[in-house]
RNA sequence: GGGGACGUAGCUCAACUGGUAGAGCGUCGCGUUCGCAACGCGAAGGUCGAGGGUUCGAGCCCCUUCGUCUCCA
């Protein structure tokens, strides 16, 4: 996805390499060469005066949306500031503001603007930053924002006009777009900035696209020469200026103008409303604003840099390799604290995995340019939560929780390494067995494949070894890994740009008293059937009693017909795209738009989610009461079928614990508290200590759910009228999913009941077969194991007396033949038995031709003995299977010195030891 | 979602092309010692993750499944 910020980011210098005849110019001089940050000029301030400038000119000062959407499986992270809105910018949802302004933590790590492997090493990538933006929706339009933001940079920031560079779109004739001449005007004519520092570009830096449909529109950025050699002009240079790729001319500040919709066919339309989103790096201006020359030099990454030196004992800028480490660490550490505040797990897929990613990055050089092996990264999270917790209370709030989930994953990454470590040395050792001084790329590839280990540890323990690794193999191992691994695309819209274009929200009544909550006459406004996908055609009404997917809640499945009986929906799931509420199932018949249907909810089903879920909130509370404080919430699932509910604890919850827990559910069921639902506004509940989840995003108006003033808790759910509706509350399971994140499932009314029921038909069950009671089970099972484990003790006595008397035997009845002991041995015993009477005949004789013949079941074990002059007179074991099959069947086989085998016909067991008698050799001899 | 690797004693790991499941550490007992550390001797401890298949025979081969790790998307 694309967004205002992209073009605000810290670029890479894109022509670095095609083009090294560019001059970089060094970037030094600057306009506040301050070399500590006054008060007015600390990162915090600038936050501060960048959001009251736009405050005292009417706009709303929202939070920052998590650092990821919770709702928006589209996106792995929060990559822009406008993700909060896009529904508004969709049309499909709303806001009771027009004008807003924020702070939006961001997170990138993939994308054509940013290459995580270059993270750290130059010194203006980030993975986690700040956007600075204001909008306007539907309000102010091309002129408020560009007088303000040069207002901004001007007057209240000072900065030096004759730096300033701005560009505007140029049209595009493909388009069919006119130049942006309405902006151009704007900085000509209503503003002091030099004309000749005005620019035009093309589609490609001057028009912004949401994604590959929807809103978009042309945009203006405002570039700074950041000074150097050459002349003052040289910022209209193509290959030496502006958007010219070089740290000389850097992008400040980006002002998108969306006026048009991308459509399914590529066409653009006119938006009902233009918007103004834009985005500002805050990083980067705090750089600009206190004259340093690098991001990481300013006091946004200073204390965290203080952290590293003192957890590290190096310092920042003695060494261009250490630099580099103390970046990444101070980066990463920054976006994982981030993540993880707002309820993110390490895990191996998904955004969890590019949180491991990224901490095994950081701990990868903590290893190798820091020299620390030990857990290190958990120490640097205080220093981030000291600087970011003014943006992101909740990474304050939840540094312990950061630490433990950091701490717990360098260690994890240290065994997988320490694995990886062994493997690399049979693999170096094989490779220098062999006389060869390079290892195979396939197979040094799957040290990375297999252990994680990135390609430049696996070159340098090569070197150290005095190996180095097949590039070519690597490469051709990587390509066939990747082709390997493709799989089709994931993630689809539910509704296409066209089909949402003009959808009002859906007005919703499941929060509704009475028969309105589930059921509910309305007009369809959108119906569309999926051609190929079976049960996934959406509908979309005015007005729904269902409940879409959200906040853990499953979706509703339920009905929606016409009265004469025309057509019929059955709903499958309920989703959520923006404000409009689309009905996910499979039609019969057809619709109009338009049309009158009557939408029924599955009430049985709606029903037994009511009750997981106010019973979920009930788990909650009893958690905090029985663990601590520090529980909160990870995650959960809430339908009809069970409940699931994820904390943050650090060790196992014991059987104890679990049963209090259960029994302060139950409890607070029995005294059937009334469920009261009010809705307020946010900032008064959470005075009022209402449990709020991280990492949710709350309106300003919420619902407070009550349950006789026990659990108070913001939600959006459905619950129970009153807590005795639960029923009996039964946790079925405790596990662990994460370092310091436990997972409890349970079941709630009759699903509980059935529970207990199969519990106990179990039990009864292994109690009628053991023939004793449920209450004597566990020492019956006891005792039995003892007696078990007593008779095998004295089976093995009499096997190992059997094998002592079979030996006895055995030297009396072989006879000498040329100095080899040859002869064929009819025993009691089995297979095991015959194995051991073996290895005691081996140490008896030193030339031996003997066959053993056993017995176990209805088959016959055998052992075939050569040993000796035995071999060297020719006799080989091998020939025995053959021998024997001809008698019992079966079959078997071994070495020269031993074969062994099982016959399945005994009834040929005595002419086998009738012919073995006869002419023992021959069961030797082919 | 797809590819790969790993699940063996309380812990860390062995077991050749299928042929008697082992080692180190830890635990327990005995001995040496005033005691401890250390050492010596000995013992207990295993559904080889689970289920199916191939085979005379499976820890090892095949299939399914669960868990963990890892890479790709």
């Amino acid at each position: 996805m694309n967004g205002a910020g992209v073009a605000a980011l810290p670029r890479p210098p894109r022509r670095r390499s095609s083009n090294p005849g560019v001059p970089i110019a060094p970037p030094t001089a600057m306009t506040h060469p301050t070399a500590s940050p006054t008060s007015e000029r600390t990162a915090a301030a600038i936050r501060r005066q960048f959001i009251d400038f736009f405050v005292e000119r009417g706009h709303r000062e929202v939070p920052s949306a998590p650092v990821f959407p919770k709702d928006d499986p589209t996106l792995l992270f929060t990559n822009a500031g406008m993700n909060q809105f896009k529904d508004v910018f969709l049309g499909s949802g709303s806001r009771d503001y027009v004008r807003a302004v924020d702070t939006q933590k961001c997170i990138r790590v993939s994308g054509k603007h940013n290459d995580l492997e270059e993270v750290g090493v130059d010194t203006y990538h980030h993975t986690f930053f700040e956007m600075l933006g204001n909008w306007s929706f539907g309000d102010y339009f091309k002129e408020d924002a560009i007088l303000w933001a040069w207002e901004l940079f001007t007057k209240v920031w000072g900065l030096d006009k004759d730096r300033l560079w701005v560009t505007v779109f140029a049209g595009d004739a493909e388009d069919g777009l006119d130049a942006d001449e309405e902006a151009e005007r704007i900085w000509l004519e209503k503003t002091d900035i030099d004309p000749t520092h005005v620019l035009r570009f093309g589609k490609k830096d001057n028009f912004w696209e949401m994604g590959e449909t929807g809103p978009c529109g042309p945009c203006c950025e405002i570039h700074i020469d950041r000074g150097g050699e050459g002349a003052p002009d040289v910022g209209a240079d193509p290959a030496l200026g502006v958007n010219a790729g070089n740290e000389r001319f850097i992008e400040l500040w980006n002002l998108v103008f969306m006026q048009y919709q991308r459509m399914d066919d590529r066409s653009l339309g006119k938006l009902p409303a233009c918007h103004v989103d834009t985005g500002m790096g805050f990083e980067r201006i705090v750089s600009v604003l206190q004259g340093k020359s690098s991001n990481y030099d300013t006091d946004v990454f200073r204390p965290i840099f203080d952290a590293i030196e003192g957890a590290s004992g190096k310092r920042y800028g003695d060494d261009e390799r250490t630099d580099i480490a103390f970046r990444v660490v101070a980066d990463h550490v920054r976006a994982v604290s981030a993540a993880f505040a707002d309820g993110a797990l390490p895990s191996n897929a998904g955004r969890g995995y590019v949180l491991r990613r990224l901490l095994r990055r950081a701990s990868r050089y903590v290893r190798q340019d820091l020299g620390i092996e030990d857990p290190f990264l958990h120490r640097i999270v205080p220093a981030v939560s000291a600087t970011l917790g003014e943006a992101s209370g909740e990474i304050r709030e939840r540094e312990e929780h950061i630490r433990v989930l950091v701490r717990a994953e360098e260690e994890a990454f240290g065994k997988t390494l320490g694995r990886g470590l062994v493997h690399f040395g049979e693999l170096a050792g094989a490779v220098e067995a062999a006389g060869n001084k390079v290892i195979p790329g396939t197979e040094a590839f799957d040290l990375y494949a297999t252990f994680g280990f990135p390609r430049d540890l696996v070159d340098l323990m090569a070197r150290e070894r005095g190996l180095k690794v097949d590039e070519e193999g690597w490469e051709r191992a990587r390509a066939r890994h990747q082709e390997a691994s493709r799989s089709e695309g994931a993630f689809r819209q539910i509704l296409s740009a066209d089909e949402t274009e003009g959808l009002p929200a859906t007005r919703t009544t499941f929060h509704e008293e009475g028969e309105g909550s589930v059921r509910l006459q309305s007009r369809v406004l959108l119906w569309a059937e999926r051609e190929g996908e079976e049960g996934r055609d959406v509908l979309v009404l005015e007005a729904t009693p269902f409940y879409a997917e959200s906040g853990g809640q499953v979706g509703d499945k339920g009905r929606i017909s016409s009265a004469d009986g025309s057509f019929e929906f059955r709903v499958h799931d309920t989703q959520k795209a923006g404000g409009v509420i689309v009905h996910i199932g499979s039609s019969q018949g057809r619709v109009e738009v338009g049309a009158e249907v009557l939408a029924e909810v599955d009430e049985a089903l709606r029903a037994a989610t009511r009750r997981h879920h106010t019973a979920t909130h009930l788990l909650h509370r009893a958690l905090r009461e029985v663990l601590g404080d520090h529980v909160t919430q990870q995650g959960s699932y809430v339908g009809p079928d069970r409940l699931r509910f994820d904390l943050s604890h650090p060790r196992g919850i014991t059987q104890e614990e679990l049963e209090e827990i259960e029994r302060r559910v139950n409890a607070a069921v029995i005294r059937d508290a009334a469920v009261r639902t009010t809705v307020e506004d946010l900032e008064a509940a959470k005075e009022r200590g209402v449990m709020a989840l991280f990492g949710e995003k709350y309106g300003d108006r919420v619902r407070v759910v009550d349950v006789g003033g026990w659990s108070t808790e913001l939600c959006g759910g459905t619950h129970v009228g009153a807590a005795g509706e639960i029923g009996p509350f039964l946790i079925q399971s405790e596990t662990a999913i994460q370092a310091g994140v436990r997972r409890i499932e349970a079941v709630a009314g009759e699903l509980a009941v059935a529970e207990m029921q199969r519990l106990r038909r179990n039990l009864t069950g292994v109690a009628r077969a053991l023939k004793s009671s449920a209450g004597e089970v566990l020492s019956r099972v006891e005792d039995l194991q003892k007696r078990l484990k007593a008779a095998r003790k004295a089976e093995e006595k009499t096997s190992a007396a059997g094998v002592d008397a079979a030996f006895d035997a055995a030297r009396g009845a072989l006879t000498e033949e040329d100095g080899v002991l040859v002869g064929a041995l009819d025993v009691p015993l089995d297979g095991k038995g015959l194995r051991e009477l073996a290895s005691r005949l081996k140490g008896f004789a030193p030339d031996l031709a003997v066959v053993l013949v056993g017995t176990a079941g209805d088959k016959v074990p055998w052992i075939g003995l050569c040993q000796g002059a035995a071999l060297e007179k020719g006799l080989d074991a091998r020939q025995v299977p053959a021998f024997v099959r001809g008698h019992i069947g079966g079959g078997g086989g071994g070495k020269s010195e031993l074969s062994q085998g099982q016959g399945v016909r005994s009834e040929g067991r005595a002419a086998l030891l009738e012919a073995l008698a006869a002419e023992p050799l021959s069961a030797f001899r082919g």
